[in-house]
DNA sequence: AAGTGGTCTAGACCACGGC
DNA sequence: CCGTGGTCTAGACCACTTC
């Protein structure tokens, strides 16, 4: 709850300088929720119960919940009440490998077939936003199940941006990661070209397939917040050891 | 704008019976936008000017922007104004064949392989939340780009929920069309797991393609409106013929 | 009937953007 | 500086759900 004056008088606009009288309710609500203590279905405090224990007006306890509702972490019923949404399934959630093997609880591994700086590679250099001739990083990592390998992925980014990336353990650790915690870049959307193709020589080796095995490619522009394209991604994925969940809508 | 009435007085809530103030604000401007008034980038009024236009308080006008701000239609920057927000690449959009083709300005062919109702699919049966043993109507099409075949999509859907679909000249006209137009069901979105596979001998005779090439295998689950589970769908694609887009986000 | 969310008023001050 | 959106007040009536 919001710490109140010490004399405290009427006021038009109290809140100086703090958070959000609004967003201050909404933390409390989540916070509620996140401990468990308010489960899915569970009705949450009315708007008049809400303007009154945080001693606000009806409008701002109204828009607290009004937008925690856009974001679909309540659901509100003319008449009825204001309740906890049941917890949404997240479609077309944008994982690293690692995050994608964590959340069916498992741990990934991968293999660094190579790390290091190109300079040819004109036309994913252009998708980057950067001029033909550019550094970029490039990372080949084979990705294991267990022992078995099921993928190929390669990253590029911009060598000069980001220099040191190249010396992480990437053998070990997410490359989403790396960029978020070193270097501060949150991530936003991906943009994603989806076909199938056939291994190569080359692919069934490190796959350890047969040459002309299906596959599936994924080749992603990985875009920041302030939309800036900052990875470019191709991965090969073994047929049968994968499968890309998406959900579209008309 | 809003009719007032004979001998305008203070009111508090003036509007009983009609559309909300704040739906007639946005819905004016939707019609702007649409007619081509309002472009991309272009100033809306601000809210104090909407809140004059239409004799409303400064909050009802705020309610109009920020909502269809929420929507995407306008862009608001604080102490800059509200624009007309650019228009919206649709990702992950759900499109029939058809309506891919002609969003591509292409017009679709289809040769309809087979169509009737079977009744032994027990496991899609059960993905469309019906008895084991329902009775399914069952669609297979070859997919023509020009002369050239690119895809076999097969659709199932409950035969007692749509008794003369399997009638419509469905090499000519698309599913989704007429689940909409003569059924009245509104698609909503699908659930679509997406994998590489390889054609056996009837996919190769079907898309004249060699047994073993790689095949983009799409299966979709499309629900209605009313969240239920309506067609059930195995598209497969050649190889370099077929790209699926997608957007993920973080 | 009581309680809920939905719409709305007529103002206020604050923080930010561009001139 | 002025105009913009962002936050907020202290109420009001209406429409709906639940009892």
């Amino acid at each position: 709850m919001r710490p109140l004056p010490e004399f405290a008088v009427k006021r038009t606009m109290p809140n100086r300088s703090e958070e959000p009288a609004y967003k201050q309710i909404q933390n409390a609500i989540r916070r509620r929720i996140d401990a468990g203590q308010l489960k899915p279905g569970n009705p949450v405090p009315s708007e008049r119960e809400l303007a009154r224990l945080h001693k606000v007006s009806l409008m701002t306890a109204r828009h607290a919940l009004s937008e925690m509702a856009r974001d679909g972490v309540v659901e509100r019923r003319h008449g009825a009440g204001t309740f906890v949404a049941p917890p949404r399934v997240q479609f077309n959630k944008l994982l690293g490998y690692s995050e994608q093997m964590a959340s069916l609880g498992l741990t990934a591994h991968s293999r660094v077939i190579s790390c290091g700086v190109v300079t040819r590679e004109h036309e994913i250099a252009a998708r980057l936003g950067l001029a033909p001739t550019s550094r970029l990083g490039k990372l080949e990592r084979v990705r294991l199940a267990g022992d078995e390998p099921v993928a190929l992925e390669t990253c590029y980014w911009a060598a000069d941006e980001f220099p040191k990336l190249v010396d992480a353990p990437l053998d070990h650790v997410s490359l989403f990661g790396v960029l978020e915690r070193e270097f501060g870049v949150e991530l936003a959307y991906s943009d994603e070209e989806i076909d199938a193709t056939d291994a190569d020589q080359r692919l069934a080796d490190l796959l350890e397939i047969q040459r002309g095995s299906s596959l599936l490619r994924i080749r992603q522009l990985i875009f920041s917040t302030k939309g800036r394209a900052t990875v470019y991604a191709v991965g090969f994925y073994r047929s049968g050891r994968h499968t890309l969940r998406v959900r579209r809508f008309r």
